[in-house]
DNA sequence: CTCGATGCAAACTATTTGCAGGCAC
DNA sequence: GTGCCTGCAAATAGTTTGCATCGAG
């Protein structure tokens, strides 16, 4: 921690915008996280650490952090956003079992290869991926034999 | 098509559930389209078509169709799921362009073989994935350099 | 006939936005 | 001092839900 907010206050202060407190506040909340969250849950976080926010700023506050490459939005669930902070993070994938609702994270080395070839085939430029596998994860698979599932 | 029809049909009798004209309404007119689809397409698709059906049978059929394995939702957009059928299609991921917004298709063989090696490796029984990659797309790679960025 | 399905309208909820006042620069 | 940023409250909008009624089996 540390150089991933002086990262943001560069990005901020690169763009002439104004690096305010509110803004430093969800930074180090995000980084102070290592798993996924919602906006909510940064917005309670630091009222829990009786950080003066509102929830308006947390979620003006998103945006930024993932144009300055620090944040992703890795997936959706009941119409709520997860992100994850990304910044020293190997690149990653999401695998969630459909039963428990439990999401672990792989690598994938081939995923690497993968987008050089797209790239190459369609002529795109990529720039991020995104991928979630789903399935069943050995605890439930367990539980549903003994149920005689 | 018809096949599609009888697929449901089975599915929702099966479940001893009623086969109604709306649900039947829902499952051709989600047939009738070969592109990416949100709930409130369906709903006026079948509306211009003088079909009288409200929004909440189709919102209560989508989630049937993908129980029956016939529609995915592929991905979500300013809050707004997007749904695709899925019989007969041969199995495919999504492309992104970042600057003009379409959405391709493209098929990805590799990606049978990575989701057979992560099933052995994690102990999931896997039984989907949503690969969606994002870049920029050729066209807009041009407007791009003729605009000098 | 019975009970699950429909249509309508109201409820829900994450996120966005207008606006008046505050503060980074 | 200027004007971007904040907090608040209200608006937005997709989706869900309660309930009276309808109709598939």
């Amino acid at each position: 921690m540390g150089s991933e907010v002086e990262i943001f206050r560069s990005f901020i202060q690169g763009r002439n915008m104004r690096y305010t407190p509110e803004r430093e506040a969800v930074v180090r909340e995000v980084f102070a996280r290592h798993d996924h969250f919602t906006a909510d849950d940064l917005y309670l976080g630091l009222r829990q650490k009786n950080q003066r926010i509102s929830r308006s700023s947390v979620y003006r506050t998103l945006p930024l952090m993932i144009a300055a490459g620090l944040v992703d939005e890795v997936f959706q669930e009941d119409g709520v956003s997860y992100y994850e902070h990304t910044y020293g993070h190997e690149d990653h994938c999401h695998l969630r079992c459909l039963v428990c609702g439990r999401i672990e994270e792989f690598t994938e080395p081939a995923m690497q290869e993968m987008e050089k070839r797209l790239a190459r085939r369609l002529g795109y430029r990529v720039t991020g991926h995104r991928l979630e596998v789903s399935g069943v994860c050995p605890r439930c698979q367990k539980t549903e034999d003994q149920g005689q599932q």
